[in-house]
DNA sequence: ATAAGGACCTGCTAGC
DNA sequence: TGCTAGCAGGTCCTTA
């Protein structure tokens, strides 16, 4: 259930045995897992090709290749990426195998089947949704901030939440966020003074940046965990923790739904 | 334009 | 022990 440090941590630690790779054989276990092609059409696209370059934008991850094609895909709430040798067993819900032509394999596993895969041609526009995508957080500005969200009666936590506005926050690191900045998820995003739009724009950098350091794990750790040794991160301040005493005040956090998320905030530290 | 709600799915767990 | 309701870190669609 990644959000962008996740995702991130995804790229940086399986780059090294994807690009440069050759891809020898496609294995689709669940069509629809190909967003916008034929299993059988994407299947005859992508063999042979060679990735040169693995990005992300955003939770979107992207491999790039030789042709000047690129695969687009997105994990979803339980999408995960692994890398291993070919003739390790296949787990449940492994929906999609990218086998490369030195016996290893790039397997996407996803339980719940909602994560997909795109491919476009070279030249061809990108309607997975990420060229739609707000800035990064670690490119989000006061001005963003003023336009996007004090501009807007919707909860502080939602807008947070909207990709079209910033990339990458999910519901995790938008509680954090809020907690840093000393800010209630619920307050309507117009409400915000602009010391406080300048507190949240400086953590919205600051959570995601050093999250994506916490999550910086060796390959082994993270094959060990097939891919989701970012898990129950004791760094986390307030998600998860709803009831139990604030580390900053000791009052106990209070849990709530804020549009149909579950949310934690400390009423005491966040006005 | 904006919000609320359902839909997409499987798996885990708290509670009976 | 076994069943079930409720929930899960994401996004898109419909409706009012």
């Amino acid at each position: 259930m990644p959000e962008l440090p996740e995702v991130e941590t995804v790229r940086t630690v399986l780059s090294p045995f994807v690009v440069g790779q050759t891809i020898a054989k496609v294995t689709i276990n669940l069509p629809k897992v190909v967003a916008n092609l034929q299993p059988a059409t994407f299947v005859q696209k992508m063999t042979e090709q060679n990735i040169i370059n693995f990005t992300r934008r955003g939770k979107f991850l992207t491999l790039h290749l030789q042709s000047g094609a690129f695969v687009v895909l997105h994990l979803r709430m339980t999408g995960t990426l692994t890398v291993e040798d070919a003739d390790v067993p296949i787990e449940k819900h492994t929906n999609l195998i990218l086998t490369f032509q030195n016996g290893k394999e790039l397997r996407f596993v996803d339980s719940r089947g909602f994560g997909r895969w795109w491919y476009f041609a070279p030249g061809q526009t990108d309607t997975s949704g990420q060229n739609l995508l707000g800035p990064e957080p670690s490119a989000v500005t006061i001005k963003d901030l003023q336009r996007k969200i004090a501009t807007r009666k919707t909860a502080l936590k939602t807008l947070l939440l909207d990709q079209h506005l910033i990339a990458g926050i999910g519901n995790i690191y938008a509680d954090e966020i809020c907690f840093r900045a000393g800010v209630r998820p619920t307050r309507p995003g117009n409400s915000l003074t602009s010391a406080e739009l300048k507190r949240l724009c400086t953590e919205i950098s600051a959570v995601i940046n050093e999250f994506i350091q916490f999550h910086h794990v060796p390959f082994a750790v993270y094959a060990q965990s097939k891919g989701t040794s970012y898990q129950n991160d004791t760094n986390l301040r307030v998600y998860g923790r709803a009831g139990q005493p604030c580390l900053k005040c000791g009052r106990p956090l209070i849990g709530t739904r804020i549009g149909q998320r579950s949310s934690v905030y400390c009423e005491y530290c966040q006005r």
